[in-house]
DNA sequence: ATACGGGTTCCCCTTACAGGAAGGTCAAGG
DNA sequence: CCTTGACCTTCCTGTAAGGGGAACCCGTAT
């Protein structure tokens, strides 16, 4: 397979493909022509990888996952710490967008929205340099 | 003011700080000495970029915004216009981390996370790569 | 012969800073 | 007077994960 194919088979770009190869993360065979010519199991790595991604880990839980994933004898719990702790962080990433998504809202809601210049959103992200200037002169 | 004292202030790292001086979000006056000199003006500035910066914002909202606030005379719709389409903008983030914590944290619950090998968070990664496969060669 | 639809390498661009080197400044202490 | 240490300065490099585009091969269909 080309590149071309095996970026229609896994949905990533070819960018994506050759810049997987260039960090190390597949191997692929050259033709004679100086194509890329991936086996299935290239094509495996990379839909893997386009999934793992797609799920939020970085480069290198892919990387580590896939060792894993070629690793015959790993231990499952190898597996679930690193997607566990992967998962802690989303928790954590959940926690603070959702806080953003509160205070925003709460801005928004208050905010009129019409011609006139006063606006809560803007008061509301100014808050509180006056009281630390003068907690400071006093 | 020297840079540690707005530092200090606006709970900005100094380097950030510089950095917002760089690309001209803020213009501090130069001591004889070479040192930045902020006045309070600039120190108001910075504290609402660390509060729009910590509500996500990109720079580019924020240059936006800044100048929404420096403008004595613009309608509050226009500020809310950028709030809203930032509000967008965590939705659809939130949505997608919602997605994929569950996802795995289904992956999670069904691995064993013992000695064996059998996983089923890399049997969930893996998925969809042979039938794509086998899909093409019919 | 040429057009076109692959492929290749190479280099710069992005976001929003962080880290660190090399060096100037200022106030306090010996 | 010298040094020490805390600040400050500029400048350069690096990050994550590729994207965009130039300049150039390859293979086939017209």
């Amino acid at each position: 397979m080309n590149i071309g194919d095996v970026s229609r088979l896994s949905g990533l770009p070819a960018k994506t493909i050759r810049y997987y190869e260039d960090i190390g993360l597949v191997a692929p065979q050259r033709s004679d022509n100086g194509y890329r010519s991936f086996r299935d199991s290239d094509l495996h790595k990379l839909t893997f990888m386009g999934r793992a991604r797609s799920l939020g880990f970085t480069i290198e839980d892919c990387r580590n996952l896939l060792a894993l994933y070629d690793d015959r004898e790993r231990a499952s719990s190898d597996v679930k710490v690193i997607a566990r702790e992967h998962l802690g962080r989303i928790d954590q990433k959940l926690k603070e967008l959702q806080e953003m998504h509160e205070t925003l809202t709460h801005l928004v809601d208050e905010c009129a929205g019409d011609h006139r210049p006063d606006c809560p959103i803007l008061a509301g992200l100014s808050a509180g340099a006056d009281e630390e200037l003068s907690a400071v002169a006093s």
